[in-house]
DNA sequence: CTGGATCGAGAGCAGTGCTCTCGTTGAAGC
DNA sequence: GCTTCAACGAGAGCACTGCTCTCGATCCAG
Protein backbone atom coordinates (compact mmCIF):
# COMPACT_ATOMS: atom_id res chain seq x y z
CA UNK A 1 0.00 0.00 0.00
CA UNK A 2 1.44 2.93 -1.15
CA UNK A 3 -0.86 5.56 0.09
CA UNK A 4 0.09 4.39 3.61
CA UNK A 5 3.88 4.43 3.01
CA UNK A 6 3.85 7.51 1.90
CA UNK A 7 2.51 8.67 5.43
CA UNK A 8 5.36 6.44 6.77
CA UNK A 9 7.75 7.63 5.39
CA UNK A 10 7.52 10.85 6.44
CA UNK A 11 6.83 9.84 9.65
CA UNK A 12 10.50 7.83 9.33
CA UNK A 13 11.57 10.83 8.12
CA UNK A 14 10.50 13.06 10.83
CA UNK A 15 12.06 10.80 12.99
CA UNK A 16 15.32 10.74 11.66
CA UNK A 17 15.24 14.09 11.67
CA UNK A 18 14.75 14.56 15.23
CA UNK A 19 17.49 12.29 15.77
CA UNK A 20 19.56 14.17 13.81
CA UNK A 21 19.16 17.62 15.29
CA UNK A 22 19.42 15.85 19.13
CA UNK A 23 22.64 14.33 18.07
CA UNK A 24 23.91 17.89 16.85
CA UNK A 25 22.89 18.94 19.53
CA UNK A 26 24.45 16.67 21.90
CA UNK A 27 27.45 17.31 20.07
CA UNK A 28 27.43 20.98 20.63
CA UNK A 29 25.68 21.46 23.95
CA UNK A 30 26.64 18.52 25.73
CA UNK A 31 25.45 15.81 27.23
CA UNK A 32 22.44 17.55 28.72
CA UNK A 33 19.72 17.12 25.38
CA UNK A 34 17.00 19.45 26.21
CA UNK A 35 13.79 18.90 23.87
CA UNK A 36 12.67 21.94 23.67
CA UNK A 37 15.57 23.01 22.36
CA UNK A 38 15.43 20.39 20.02
CA UNK A 39 12.32 21.08 19.02
CA UNK A 40 13.01 24.77 18.67
CA UNK A 41 15.56 24.64 16.18
CA UNK A 42 13.47 22.64 13.92
CA UNK A 43 10.86 25.16 14.09
CA UNK A 44 8.52 23.18 16.15
CA UNK A 45 6.76 23.58 19.95
CA UNK A 46 7.90 21.08 22.13
CA UNK A 47 4.88 18.76 22.45
CA UNK A 48 5.03 17.75 18.72
CA UNK A 49 8.57 15.88 19.54
CA UNK A 50 5.73 13.45 21.65
CA UNK A 51 4.13 12.39 18.33
CA UNK A 52 7.37 10.55 17.50
CA UNK A 53 8.99 10.01 20.88
CA UNK A 54 7.15 8.95 24.06
CA UNK A 55 9.55 10.43 26.11
CA UNK A 56 12.95 12.07 26.32
CA UNK A 57 14.25 8.75 27.25
CA UNK A 58 13.29 7.13 24.68
CA UNK A 59 14.69 9.45 22.47
CA UNK A 60 18.06 9.10 24.34
CA UNK A 61 17.59 5.43 24.34
CA UNK A 62 17.42 5.43 20.27
CA UNK A 63 20.35 7.83 20.27
CA UNK A 64 22.60 5.07 22.21
CA UNK A 65 21.58 2.31 20.22
CA UNK A 66 22.20 4.31 17.23
CA UNK A 67 25.91 5.30 18.82
CA UNK A 68 26.62 1.91 19.57
CA UNK A 69 25.71 0.78 16.29
CA UNK A 70 28.38 3.30 15.22
CA UNK A 71 30.55 2.42 17.26
CA UNK A 72 30.41 -0.92 16.91
CA UNK A 73 30.60 -0.56 13.10
CA UNK A 74 34.06 1.56 13.83
CA UNK A 75 36.01 -0.63 15.51
CA UNK A 76 34.89 -4.05 13.42
CA UNK A 77 35.90 -2.61 10.07
CA UNK A 78 39.34 -1.28 11.67
CA UNK A 79 39.77 -4.99 12.50
CA UNK A 80 37.98 -6.49 9.55
CA UNK A 81 40.63 -4.35 7.26
CA UNK A 82 43.63 -5.68 8.70
CA UNK A 83 45.24 -9.29 7.90
CA UNK A 84 43.01 -11.76 9.69
CA UNK A 85 46.37 -13.74 10.75
CA UNK A 86 47.99 -10.60 11.80
CA UNK A 87 46.28 -10.59 16.02
CA UNK A 88 47.89 -7.60 17.25
CA UNK A 89 47.65 -5.59 14.57
CA UNK A 90 43.73 -6.83 14.84
CA UNK A 91 44.37 -5.38 18.41
CA UNK A 92 45.46 -2.48 17.46
CA UNK A 93 43.31 -1.66 15.03
CA UNK A 94 40.23 -2.06 16.87
CA UNK A 95 41.41 -0.24 19.99
CA UNK A 96 42.90 2.76 17.67
CA UNK A 97 39.47 3.13 15.83
CA UNK A 98 37.53 2.98 19.63
CA UNK A 99 39.28 5.83 20.55
CA UNK A 100 39.17 7.41 17.30
CA UNK A 101 35.46 7.15 17.46
CA UNK A 102 34.59 8.35 21.21
CA UNK A 103 37.07 11.90 20.40
CA UNK A 104 35.33 12.42 17.55
CA UNK A 105 31.81 11.91 19.45
CA UNK A 106 32.43 12.49 23.29
CA UNK A 107 29.05 13.57 23.88
CA UNK A 108 27.45 10.32 22.31
CA UNK A 109 30.48 8.55 24.38
CA UNK A 110 29.68 10.15 27.65
CA UNK A 111 26.24 8.55 26.65
CA UNK A 112 27.41 5.48 26.44
CA UNK A 113 29.85 4.73 28.84
CA UNK A 114 29.75 7.44 31.22
CA UNK A 115 27.73 7.26 34.71
CA UNK A 116 23.75 6.82 33.76
CA UNK A 117 21.14 9.15 33.88
CA UNK A 118 19.90 9.25 37.08
CA UNK A 119 16.13 7.53 36.54
CA UNK A 120 17.62 5.87 33.49
CA UNK A 121 17.62 2.23 33.48
CA UNK A 122 19.06 0.51 29.82
CA UNK A 123 16.32 -0.94 28.07
CA UNK A 124 16.94 -4.54 26.62
CA UNK A 125 17.13 -3.30 22.76
CA UNK A 126 20.26 -1.77 23.54
CA UNK A 127 22.14 -5.44 25.33
CA UNK A 128 23.27 -6.17 21.97
CA UNK A 129 24.33 -3.65 20.14
CA UNK A 130 26.38 -2.63 23.51
CA UNK A 131 28.00 -6.18 22.98
CA UNK A 132 29.91 -5.66 19.34
CA UNK A 133 32.64 -3.54 21.03
CA UNK A 134 34.03 -6.08 23.07
CA UNK A 135 32.75 -8.96 21.37
CA UNK A 136 35.10 -8.12 18.30
CA UNK A 137 37.67 -7.23 20.50
CA UNK A 138 37.47 -11.10 22.39
CA UNK A 139 36.85 -12.16 18.97
CA UNK A 140 40.51 -11.51 18.01
CA UNK A 141 41.51 -14.12 20.53
CA UNK A 142 38.91 -16.38 19.92
CA UNK A 143 40.27 -16.06 16.27
CA UNK A 144 43.85 -16.49 17.45
CA UNK A 145 43.08 -19.87 19.75
CA UNK A 146 41.21 -21.04 16.74
CA UNK A 147 44.44 -21.37 14.30
CA UNK A 148 46.40 -22.06 17.23
CA UNK A 149 48.43 -18.39 16.90
CA UNK A 150 47.33 -17.85 20.17
CA UNK A 151 48.28 -20.45 23.64
CA UNK A 152 45.75 -19.36 26.02
CA UNK A 153 46.94 -18.76 29.96
CA UNK A 154 47.56 -21.71 32.24
CA UNK A 155 45.68 -19.19 35.03
CA UNK A 156 44.49 -21.50 37.68
CA UNK A 157 40.66 -19.03 38.11
CA UNK A 158 39.22 -19.96 41.57
CA UNK A 159 35.95 -21.87 41.08
CA UNK A 160 32.64 -19.09 40.88
CA UNK A 161 34.54 -17.11 38.48
CA UNK A 162 35.47 -19.97 36.24
CA UNK A 163 32.28 -21.05 36.02
CA UNK A 164 30.37 -17.65 35.53
CA UNK A 165 32.87 -17.54 32.58
CA UNK A 166 32.37 -20.43 30.94
CA UNK A 167 28.66 -19.57 30.78
CA UNK A 168 29.51 -15.95 28.79
CA UNK A 169 32.09 -18.03 26.86
CA UNK A 170 29.01 -20.78 25.93
CA UNK A 171 26.71 -17.81 24.88
CA UNK A 172 28.96 -15.92 23.11
CA UNK A 173 32.37 -17.18 22.76
CA UNK A 174 32.46 -20.66 22.38
CA UNK A 175 35.38 -22.59 23.08
CA UNK A 176 36.87 -19.66 24.10
CA UNK A 177 39.06 -20.78 27.45
CA UNK A 178 37.86 -19.18 30.19
CA UNK A 179 41.38 -17.99 31.33
CA UNK A 180 41.81 -16.10 28.20
CA UNK A 181 38.32 -15.03 28.22
CA UNK A 182 39.41 -13.20 31.49
CA UNK A 183 42.45 -11.54 30.05
CA UNK A 184 40.37 -10.35 26.87
CA UNK A 185 38.25 -8.97 29.31
CA UNK A 186 41.01 -7.09 31.08
CA UNK A 187 41.32 -5.53 27.86
CA UNK A 188 38.26 -4.54 26.95
CA UNK A 189 37.94 -2.94 30.27
CA UNK A 190 41.28 -1.69 30.35
CA UNK A 191 40.26 0.13 26.49
CA UNK A 192 37.17 1.74 28.08
CA UNK A 193 39.40 2.95 31.18
CA UNK A 194 41.78 4.81 28.73
CA UNK A 195 39.57 6.60 26.68
CA UNK A 196 37.37 7.06 29.42
CA UNK A 197 40.37 8.99 31.38
CA UNK A 198 40.96 11.29 27.94
CA UNK A 199 38.22 12.07 27.17
CA UNK A 200 36.59 13.10 30.31
CA UNK A 201 39.78 15.11 31.60
CA UNK A 202 40.75 12.86 34.32
CA UNK A 203 44.41 13.05 33.46
CA UNK A 204 45.11 16.43 33.88
CA UNK A 205 47.51 18.21 31.65
CA UNK A 206 49.71 15.26 32.22
CA UNK A 207 50.66 13.20 29.14
CA UNK A 208 50.45 15.41 26.16
CA UNK A 209 51.18 12.55 23.82
CA UNK A 210 48.20 10.78 24.32
CA UNK A 211 47.97 9.18 21.03
CA UNK A 212 51.45 7.93 21.88
CA UNK A 213 50.66 6.85 25.78
CA UNK A 214 47.31 4.60 23.85
CA UNK A 215 49.67 2.85 21.77
CA UNK A 216 51.63 2.09 24.49
CA UNK A 217 48.86 1.31 26.80
CA UNK A 218 46.99 -1.22 24.66
CA UNK A 219 50.21 -2.59 23.74
CA UNK A 220 50.92 -3.84 27.52
CA UNK A 221 47.36 -5.22 27.20
CA UNK A 222 48.01 -6.69 23.99
CA UNK A 223 50.87 -8.61 25.73
CA UNK A 224 48.52 -9.28 29.03
CA UNK A 225 46.47 -11.29 26.64
CA UNK A 226 49.09 -12.78 25.01
CA UNK A 227 49.63 -11.88 21.67
CA UNK A 228 52.13 -12.87 19.75
CA UNK B 1 37.97 36.91 69.41
CA UNK B 2 34.92 34.75 70.18
CA UNK B 3 32.26 36.60 69.70
CA UNK B 4 32.81 36.46 65.90
CA UNK B 5 33.63 33.05 66.26
CA UNK B 6 30.21 32.25 67.74
CA UNK B 7 29.03 33.54 63.70
CA UNK B 8 31.61 32.24 62.01
CA UNK B 9 31.03 28.73 63.89
CA UNK B 10 27.37 28.46 63.01
CA UNK B 11 28.08 29.21 59.78
CA UNK B 12 30.63 26.56 59.26
CA UNK B 13 28.45 24.18 60.75
CA UNK B 14 25.37 25.44 58.32
CA UNK B 15 28.15 24.70 55.29
CA UNK B 16 28.39 21.10 56.88
CA UNK B 17 24.83 20.43 57.40
CA UNK B 18 24.00 21.66 53.78
CA UNK B 19 26.51 19.30 52.55
CA UNK B 20 25.48 16.60 54.94
CA UNK B 21 21.85 16.84 53.52
CA UNK B 22 23.10 16.92 49.81
CA UNK B 23 25.26 14.24 50.59
CA UNK B 24 21.85 12.46 51.66
CA UNK B 25 19.80 13.31 48.40
CA UNK B 26 22.86 12.36 46.71
CA UNK B 27 22.46 8.94 48.07
CA UNK B 28 19.10 8.39 47.66
CA UNK B 29 18.10 10.26 44.87
CA UNK B 30 20.74 9.83 42.06
CA UNK B 31 23.01 12.17 41.07
CA UNK B 32 20.88 15.15 39.58
CA UNK B 33 21.30 16.94 43.14
CA UNK B 34 18.31 19.26 43.44
CA UNK B 35 19.26 22.65 45.64
CA UNK B 36 15.87 23.25 45.94
CA UNK B 37 15.19 19.77 47.55
CA UNK B 38 18.13 20.07 49.89
CA UNK B 39 17.09 23.60 50.86
CA UNK B 40 13.27 22.62 51.95
CA UNK B 41 14.92 19.34 53.53
CA UNK B 42 16.22 21.84 55.84
CA UNK B 43 12.67 23.78 56.27
CA UNK B 44 15.08 26.68 54.31
CA UNK B 45 14.04 28.36 50.86
CA UNK B 46 16.12 27.68 48.06
CA UNK B 47 17.41 31.45 48.42
CA UNK B 48 19.15 30.91 51.59
CA UNK B 49 21.30 28.53 50.24
CA UNK B 50 23.12 30.95 48.23
CA UNK B 51 24.32 32.51 51.18
CA UNK B 52 26.65 29.83 51.65
CA UNK B 53 27.30 28.54 48.21
CA UNK B 54 27.47 30.83 45.77
CA UNK B 55 26.18 28.24 42.93
CA UNK B 56 25.45 24.74 42.73
CA UNK B 57 28.45 23.45 40.97
CA UNK B 58 30.34 25.26 44.40
CA UNK B 59 28.44 22.96 46.72
CA UNK B 60 29.11 20.30 43.67
CA UNK B 61 32.81 20.65 44.28
CA UNK B 62 32.66 20.51 47.52
CA UNK B 63 31.33 17.30 47.80
CA UNK B 64 33.35 16.08 45.51
CA UNK B 65 36.60 17.18 47.57
CA UNK B 66 35.16 15.49 50.36
CA UNK B 67 34.50 12.50 48.65
CA UNK B 68 38.07 12.25 47.14
CA UNK B 69 39.44 12.57 50.50
CA UNK B 70 36.89 9.77 52.01
CA UNK B 71 37.91 7.22 48.51
CA UNK B 72 41.55 8.56 49.27
CA UNK B 73 41.40 7.70 53.18
CA UNK B 74 40.22 4.54 52.79
CA UNK B 75 42.36 3.49 49.52
CA UNK B 76 45.19 4.99 51.84
CA UNK B 77 44.32 3.59 55.27
CA UNK B 78 43.65 -0.16 54.06
CA UNK B 79 46.93 0.21 52.35
CA UNK B 80 48.15 0.91 56.14
CA UNK B 81 46.83 -2.35 57.71
CA UNK B 82 49.56 -4.80 55.87
CA UNK B 83 52.95 -5.53 56.15
CA UNK B 84 54.78 -2.76 53.98
CA UNK B 85 56.97 -5.71 52.98
CA UNK B 86 53.75 -7.78 51.42
CA UNK B 87 53.47 -5.57 48.00
CA UNK B 88 50.60 -8.11 46.54
CA UNK B 89 48.84 -7.76 49.68
CA UNK B 90 48.81 -4.30 49.99
CA UNK B 91 47.97 -4.14 46.24
CA UNK B 92 44.98 -5.92 46.95
CA UNK B 93 44.00 -4.22 49.85
CA UNK B 94 43.96 -0.92 47.97
CA UNK B 95 42.37 -1.95 45.23
CA UNK B 96 40.01 -3.66 47.43
CA UNK B 97 38.99 -0.42 49.55
CA UNK B 98 38.60 1.30 46.28
CA UNK B 99 35.87 -0.86 45.35
CA UNK B 100 33.90 -1.53 48.39
CA UNK B 101 33.88 2.20 48.89
CA UNK B 102 32.34 2.81 45.62
CA UNK B 103 29.71 0.47 46.15
CA UNK B 104 29.13 2.06 49.09
CA UNK B 105 28.46 5.57 48.10
CA UNK B 106 27.54 4.96 43.69
CA UNK B 107 26.46 8.50 43.46
CA UNK B 108 29.52 10.19 44.88
CA UNK B 109 31.65 7.65 43.04
CA UNK B 110 29.57 8.56 39.61
CA UNK B 111 30.16 12.42 40.73
CA UNK B 112 34.23 11.50 40.90
CA UNK B 113 34.50 9.42 37.93
CA UNK B 114 31.45 9.49 35.76
CA UNK B 115 30.42 11.55 33.27
CA UNK B 116 31.45 15.05 33.75
CA UNK B 117 28.56 17.00 34.43
CA UNK B 118 28.01 19.13 31.04
CA UNK B 119 29.24 23.12 31.96
CA UNK B 120 31.02 22.20 34.76
CA UNK B 121 34.89 22.32 34.99
CA UNK B 122 37.04 20.92 37.64
CA UNK B 123 38.49 23.05 39.81
CA UNK B 124 41.97 23.42 40.46
CA UNK B 125 41.39 22.26 44.86
CA UNK B 126 40.20 18.55 43.33
CA UNK B 127 43.40 17.95 41.69
CA UNK B 128 45.41 17.23 44.27
CA UNK B 129 43.14 15.17 46.33
CA UNK B 130 42.07 13.56 42.73
CA UNK B 131 45.55 11.81 42.75
CA UNK B 132 45.13 10.17 46.34
CA UNK B 133 43.70 6.79 45.46
CA UNK B 134 46.04 6.16 42.27
CA UNK B 135 49.09 7.54 44.80
CA UNK B 136 49.00 5.40 46.78
CA UNK B 137 48.49 2.31 44.72
CA UNK B 138 51.48 3.35 42.81
CA UNK B 139 53.23 3.89 45.98
CA UNK B 140 52.78 0.38 46.77
CA UNK B 141 55.08 0.31 43.42
CA UNK B 142 57.50 2.72 44.34
CA UNK B 143 58.22 1.13 47.66
CA UNK B 144 58.81 -2.03 46.22
CA UNK B 145 61.70 -0.88 43.92
CA UNK B 146 62.86 0.79 46.72
CA UNK B 147 63.62 -1.97 48.64
CA UNK B 148 64.37 -4.27 45.84
CA UNK B 149 61.22 -6.66 46.28
CA UNK B 150 60.09 -5.31 42.64
CA UNK B 151 62.07 -5.81 39.53
CA UNK B 152 61.22 -2.60 37.27
CA UNK B 153 60.07 -4.12 33.17
CA UNK B 154 62.37 -3.64 31.03
CA UNK B 155 59.86 -2.06 28.31
CA UNK B 156 61.02 0.41 25.70
CA UNK B 157 58.85 2.94 25.61
CA UNK B 158 58.76 5.12 22.97
CA UNK B 159 60.00 8.35 23.22
CA UNK B 160 57.21 10.91 23.30
CA UNK B 161 55.79 8.70 25.91
CA UNK B 162 58.70 7.78 28.12
CA UNK B 163 59.46 11.76 28.95
CA UNK B 164 56.07 12.48 29.57
CA UNK B 165 56.36 9.50 31.96
CA UNK B 166 59.57 10.81 33.51
CA UNK B 167 57.98 14.50 33.64
CA UNK B 168 55.16 12.30 36.04
CA UNK B 169 57.45 10.61 37.92
CA UNK B 170 59.72 13.80 38.71
CA UNK B 171 56.39 14.87 40.14
CA UNK B 172 55.58 12.34 42.14
CA UNK B 173 57.21 9.82 42.49
CA UNK B 174 61.10 10.58 42.23
CA UNK B 175 63.13 7.61 41.18
CA UNK B 176 60.10 5.28 39.82
CA UNK B 177 61.23 3.76 36.46
CA UNK B 178 59.37 4.93 33.54
CA UNK B 179 58.07 1.70 31.98
CA UNK B 180 56.89 0.79 35.78
CA UNK B 181 54.83 3.55 36.00
CA UNK B 182 53.36 3.15 33.12
CA UNK B 183 52.58 -0.34 34.34
CA UNK B 184 51.05 1.28 37.33
CA UNK B 185 49.02 3.40 35.63
CA UNK B 186 47.44 0.46 33.59
CA UNK B 187 46.46 -0.53 37.00
CA UNK B 188 45.02 2.31 38.47
CA UNK B 189 42.82 2.68 34.39
CA UNK B 190 41.85 -0.97 34.80
CA UNK B 191 40.84 -0.43 38.59
CA UNK B 192 39.05 2.31 37.32
CA UNK B 193 37.58 0.24 34.44
CA UNK B 194 36.53 -2.39 36.81
CA UNK B 195 34.62 -0.28 39.69
CA UNK B 196 32.89 1.38 37.13
CA UNK B 197 31.46 -1.14 34.44
CA UNK B 198 30.16 -3.37 37.79
CA UNK B 199 28.64 0.41 39.50
CA UNK B 200 27.09 1.67 36.31
CA UNK B 201 25.61 -1.93 35.17
CA UNK B 202 27.76 -2.53 32.40
CA UNK B 203 27.60 -5.94 32.99
CA UNK B 204 24.31 -6.97 32.70
CA UNK B 205 23.36 -9.47 34.60
CA UNK B 206 26.43 -11.87 33.78
CA UNK B 207 29.44 -12.32 36.64
CA UNK B 208 27.18 -12.95 39.33
CA UNK B 209 30.26 -13.54 41.69
CA UNK B 210 31.46 -9.67 41.09
CA UNK B 211 33.65 -10.04 44.63
CA UNK B 212 35.59 -13.07 43.31
CA UNK B 213 35.91 -11.64 39.77
CA UNK B 214 37.25 -8.62 40.88
CA UNK B 215 39.68 -10.02 42.51
CA UNK B 216 40.95 -12.11 39.70
CA UNK B 217 41.21 -8.76 37.90
CA UNK B 218 43.07 -7.46 39.98
CA UNK B 219 45.81 -9.78 40.82
CA UNK B 220 45.95 -10.03 36.39
CA UNK B 221 47.25 -6.33 37.04
CA UNK B 222 49.41 -7.20 39.94
CA UNK B 223 50.88 -9.77 37.73
CA UNK B 224 51.39 -6.91 35.02
CA UNK B 225 52.79 -4.43 37.33
CA UNK B 226 55.71 -7.58 38.79
CA UNK B 227 54.03 -8.18 41.98
CA UNK B 228 55.85 -11.40 43.43
C1' DC C 1 -17.07 11.58 0.42
C1' DT C 2 -17.13 11.09 4.91
C1' DG C 3 -15.32 9.40 9.50
C1' DG C 4 -11.43 8.70 12.15
C1' DA C 5 -6.70 8.63 12.96
C1' DT C 6 -2.67 11.63 12.85
C1' DC C 7 -0.51 15.79 13.43
C1' DG C 8 1.12 20.61 15.16
C1' DA C 9 0.14 24.45 18.15
C1' DG C 10 -0.79 26.37 22.39
C1' DA C 11 -1.77 26.68 27.23
C1' DG C 12 -0.68 24.97 31.44
C1' DC C 13 1.54 22.30 35.51
C1' DA C 14 5.25 21.21 38.46
C1' DG C 15 9.78 21.49 38.86
C1' DT C 16 14.68 23.58 38.29
C1' DG C 17 18.90 27.24 39.09
C1' DC C 18 19.43 31.76 40.06
C1' DT C 19 18.64 36.99 41.10
C1' DC C 20 16.72 40.71 43.49
C1' DT C 21 14.43 43.03 47.16
C1' DC C 22 12.86 43.52 51.71
C1' DG C 23 12.54 43.18 56.64
C1' DT C 24 15.16 41.26 60.71
C1' DT C 25 18.84 40.19 63.55
C1' DG C 26 23.19 40.24 65.55
C1' DA C 27 27.78 41.73 66.26
C1' DA C 28 31.42 45.42 66.03
C1' DG C 29 32.93 50.20 66.65
C1' DC C 30 32.39 54.48 68.90
C1' DG D 1 24.96 51.58 75.69
C1' DC D 2 23.83 52.84 71.29
C1' DT D 3 24.20 52.98 66.51
C1' DT D 4 25.52 51.23 62.11
C1' DC D 5 26.39 47.93 58.89
C1' DA D 6 26.98 43.30 57.33
C1' DA D 7 24.86 38.89 57.34
C1' DC D 8 20.78 36.37 56.99
C1' DG D 9 16.15 34.13 55.62
C1' DA D 10 11.92 34.75 53.09
C1' DG D 11 9.56 35.63 49.10
C1' DA D 12 8.61 36.98 44.43
C1' DG D 13 10.05 36.52 39.99
C1' DC D 14 12.62 35.09 35.54
C1' DA D 15 13.85 31.80 32.21
C1' DC D 16 14.12 27.27 31.54
C1' DT D 17 12.93 22.12 31.69
C1' DG D 18 9.83 17.54 30.74
C1' DC D 19 5.35 16.44 30.12
C1' DT D 20 -0.03 16.55 29.59
C1' DC D 21 -4.18 18.05 27.64
C1' DT D 22 -7.12 20.22 24.40
C1' DC D 23 -8.31 22.07 20.08
C1' DG D 24 -8.36 22.75 15.32
C1' DA D 25 -6.42 21.19 10.78
C1' DT D 26 -5.07 17.74 7.63
C1' DC D 27 -5.04 13.59 5.31
C1' DC D 28 -5.86 8.82 4.32
C1' DA D 29 -9.11 4.74 4.17
C1' DG D 30 -13.32 2.49 3.74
Amino acid sequence: MPASSIRARVRAEMIDEIKATARRHLATDGADLSLRAVARDMGMVSSAIYRYFPSRDDLLTALIIEAYHALGEAVESADAAVDRADLRGRWHAACRAARTWALAHPAEYALLYGSPVPGYAAPVDTVLPAQRPPRTLIGILRDGVADGRLAPPDDDLPEPVRSDLAEIATGLFPGLPEALLARGMAGWTQLFGLISFDLFGRLGPALPHRDAYFDHQTALMADLVGLP
